[in-house]
Order: structure tokens, then C-alpha cells, then sequence
DNA sequence: CTTGGCACATGGGATTCCAT
DNA sequence: ATGGAATCCCATGTGCCAAG
């Protein structure tokens, strides 16, 4: 295991994540499009994926409830309720969830449970599954998303690589996500890229960054921690190195006149 | 305050090898 | 074939400075 403290642990999702927005905004992506959850919305983040989300407040104010489904949870609950998971596929990392009159109802009810930003020891386990119940009942084709317990499959690497290159994750856990060991996922990658992973990744990002300085007008301080880079000196050190003149300098040659 | 340059230590990746 | 361990070593991140 890697050390618990990974640069941006937001971009990979570990368990199942219900979210809803109350106030505010909250701008999610999952590698492909943002989308923005609006007062009232919800939505599942789903295990195993990477994605990001994004606050945003209005007249500073944001309010939030974020509940996990951890697979503990998960199974007990499917025990005790006996269901059986149907086969439930859908592609995006955030699923938006049908409105349901008991929804804002229940968001109500938890704010006397409230302590600290969690839920109150006893109760929350019970509020946990009263809110699955509700979400089943709205959406019973959920439960093959909830009790799939199964590793992520063997998939595409190029696919899933060329999506996701933009999450700053370490190369296990690309190998974990396509559903291979590491050696496993070094050697499939030089299959499909004639590259190593890292070098790829580097190079896919600058490419990227390029694009957006020279075709967006993005100045360099505001791109680098979106594509993965973790400092602007190394960021403007590497462009260079790859590019041949920093990213300031293209903004300037392109974005000035 | 923002940006780029550079030296340096090291974490993490590449490569190789071994066990099953 | 596949997963894992060992080793090497380079790209990366850190920290600091300079320039504007």
C-alpha cells in the first residue's frame, strides 16, 4: 500500500459516495465533462472511479451532505434486505439521481444528528440505510451498482488511459483501475503505447497544457495542478525542457497580440 | 506577487529476475 | 503466463533565489 496522505486522494473514488447539494453548487468531473450539481441535486460517486469534485460557493455559503456506503455496510444491508444485484452498467463516474419527494425530507431530518460534520455514533448507521431504502426505492436498478462487489475488470488500457491521464494518481493505481497487477499493467502499456507509463503520462500532459496556453489563453498558474503537475517551477521546468521556451513565453508569443 | 531557473535529495518507476 | 521482489537510477518535487 502507498502512503495515505497522496497528493490529491479526491481524484480516486475508494467507496461509494452518495452526494447532495442543498445550497450552492458543486462542479463534478470525471475526466470527460463537468457538470454541476445544483441546489436540490444528488448524486452517487461511484467506487473505484476517479473523478473530481468542486466546490463552489455562493454568498459563501455551501451546504453539503456526503454519505459513504462503505462495502461493509453494503453487504449487511443486502443480508438483512435480501436482494439480489441485477446487472446495472452505466459508464459515468457520477450518476445523477432522479428527484424523490422523501429525498429533501430526509436531508432535513439529519441535521439534528449533526455534530462536527458527522453523524451522531448510533444513529448514523441507521440514517445510512434509511437512506439506501429511499434511493432503492426511487431507483431499484441501483442495487447492481451497490452490490457488485467484484475488482474493476480487465479493460482497455488505451481507452481508460487517454480519458483519465489528467488524474494525478500513482501508477498502481492505473494498474489497480484497469483491473491489473502492476507488472501486469507496465507490460500491457507497452503494448498499447511502446511507452512507459510515466514518461506517457508527462508527455500527455504538457501536450495538454500546450493546447490550452496556445489554443485557450490559459496562463500557467492557473492549468498546472489540473493536469497533475504539483509545482509551477517544475511545471514551467519541464514544459521547457520538452518545448523548447516556457509556457509564459508561448502565452505571451500567442495570448499578447 | 508572479514567474522562471537551478541544485540536490529521494520517491517512485523501469527493468530484470525469480517463483509459481 | 502472471505476480512479486530486488535493484538501479532518473525524473520529480522541494527549496531557494533572481528578475520583472
Amino acid at each position: 500500500m502507498k502512503k495515505a496522505k497522496d497528493i490529491s486522494p479526491e481524484h480516486f473514488i475508494a467507496e461509494h459516495f452518495f452526494v447532495y447539494t442543498i445550497k450552492g453548487t458543486m462542479n463534478l468531473f470525471d475526466g470527460n465533462e463537468h457538470r454541476a450539481l445544483q441546489a436540490g441535486d444528488s448524486c452517487i460517486a461511484r467506487k473505484n472511479r476517479l473523478g473530481r469534485i468542486h466546490n463552489v460557493r455562493e454568498n459563501d455559503e455551501l451546504e453539503k451532505v456526503i454519505i459513504a456506503f462503505d462495502e461493509k455496510f453494503l453487504q449487511s444491508f443486502q443480508e438483512k434486505h435480501k436482494l439480489r444485484a441485477a446487472k446495472f452498467k452505466p459508464v459515468n463516474t457520477f450518476i445523477q439521481l432522479k428527484q424523490h419527494p422523501l429525498l429533501p425530507y430526509y436531508i432535513d431530518s439529519l441535521q439534528p444528528y449533526y455534530k462536527h460534520g458527522n453523524l451522531l455514533a448510533p444513529f448514523g448507521e441507521v440514517k445510512r440505510e434509511e437512506l439506501l431504502l429511499i434511493l432503492l426505492k426511487s431507483q431499484p436498478e441501483l442495487a447492481g451498482l451497490f452490490f457488485d462487489y467484484g475488482m474493476p475488470g480487465k479493460i482497455n488500457i488505451e481507452a481508460f488511459m487517454s480519458r483519465n491521464y489528467q488524474f494525478n494518481i500513482s501508477i498502481e493505481r492505473f494498474a489497480f483501475l484497469t483491473g491489473r497487477s502492476l507488472s501486469a499493467f507496465k507490460r500491457d502499456f507497452k503494448q498499447a503505447f511502446n511507452e512507459s507509463p510515466g514518461r506517457w503520462l508527462v508527455l500527455k500532459r504538457l501536450q495538454e497544457a500546450y493546447f490550452l496556453i496556445e489554443k485557450k489563453h490559459k496562463k500557467p498558474s492557473e492549468i498546472y495542478l489540473d493536469l497533475g503537475f504539483e509545482t509551477l517551477s517544475h511545471f514551467s521546468y519541464a514544459f521547457k525542457a520538452h518545448f523548447g521556451l516556457t509556457p509564459t513565453a508561448l502565452l505571451a508569443r500567442r495570448g499578447g497580440q
